[in-house]
DNA sequence: CATATCATGTAACCGGTTACATGATTCC
DNA sequence: GGAATCATGTAACCGGTTACATGATATG
């Protein structure tokens, strides 16, 4: 799924500009998939030129005029279309992980620290989740929540982990550092 | 975190081809890392133009000769070098989720599938880690166990939660189309 | 003789990131 | 006046994927 489908799927839910868009991403897409300017400003301008959507400019009181974003009938199609054709993949890239398994290369206090980092990182996501499950201007769909509690239960057993067993991994590797 | 750094970290653990690299990223890496042939050739070329890894063509009795690469002391101390300054992130990239989100554009029957879907790719993960992990040829230091052990934790906590929350999320989207 | 596995590589392409560039408006 | 937020865009770059191309060896 890239960015451009996405998009659709967002002014699926409303009239939108670019940079509401790209808070949409920020507040509800975030823990799984993430999105900066650089590909939904050419993103939207694709769109509009292929006749998914249409846009409006609109001025404001107190604010810089914006471009609202509409979705037209032959967008919203596109996209029923393509969520049909979408593998419910779900991928993983982990630098965390990856200094896990080399992790006999570090020092028991740089180990530490990636522990400690991972733990912050993951009450951070699981706060913004939170914040967002059951807020109005939030994505909250009865499948927006459901995602949010697979993430957060993933997430806390992620953590309930690390906590569990972070001490004898460490205890592990500082012996072997007397062995030798 | 690139191939190629990626690919040092390899053969930290002994000398290795491309082929056989490419292996423990498929065994001991999938479920947080991937990297196809067509990125890991062109790395190891590159780290033996920067002085990174040697290599040296192995003719072998009943197969095609290969060239195995050997880690330099430049590459070990580049890979530590690059193990400390990297950040412990963990990335998600889930169509799992978007469809999700977008649920209620997709029939009833849809959802269900791309649950069920879900499920199976979780059990195939769940499995595939299980066979890893014990197994003498695979990548066993302490922390990749540990990485494995949270793997396993997150997953089968995700696994749970589709278990015990889909017909909820079923039923709650089949009503809402009766409603209309 | 076909299929599978082992083995290595190249080149085009693609999607997304990063950095750059600009400017209005608001609040302290 | 400076910082923060709102707002839109472009262009270079980069890492990785995909498809292509080749060929040895082994097994059924």
């Amino acid at each position: 799924m890239d960015v451009k489908t996405l998009c659709l799927g967002v002014l699926s839910l409303g009239d939108a500009s670019g940079y509401e868009i790209k808070k949409v991403f920020e507040d509800a897409f975030s823990h799984f998939y993430v999105a900066g300017f650089g590909s939904i400003y050419p993103a939207l301008a694709e769109l509009t030129r292929e006749g998914y959507v249409t846009c409006s400019d609109v001025e404001q009181e107190k604010r810089p005029a914006k471009k609202v974003y509409h979705l037209t009938g032959s967008g919203a199609a596109a996209f029923r279309t393509a969520l049909a054709e979408t593998y419910p993949s779900h991928k993983v890239r982990s630098d965390f992980m990856v200094l896990l398994v080399f992790a006999d290369l570090l020092t028991p206090a740089q180990l530490a620290g990636v522990l400690q980092q991972r733990l912050a990182d993951i009450d951070d996501t699981l706060s913004h989740i939170r914040a967002c499950t059951g807020r109005d201007d939030c994505v909250s769909s009865s499948g927006a929540a459901f995602a949010a509690g697979i993430a957060r239960a993933m997430l806390e057993a992620g953590r309930e982990y690390i906590v569990q067993n972070r001490e004898g991994l460490l205890q592990g590797l500082e012996n072997k550092d007397t062995e030798s």
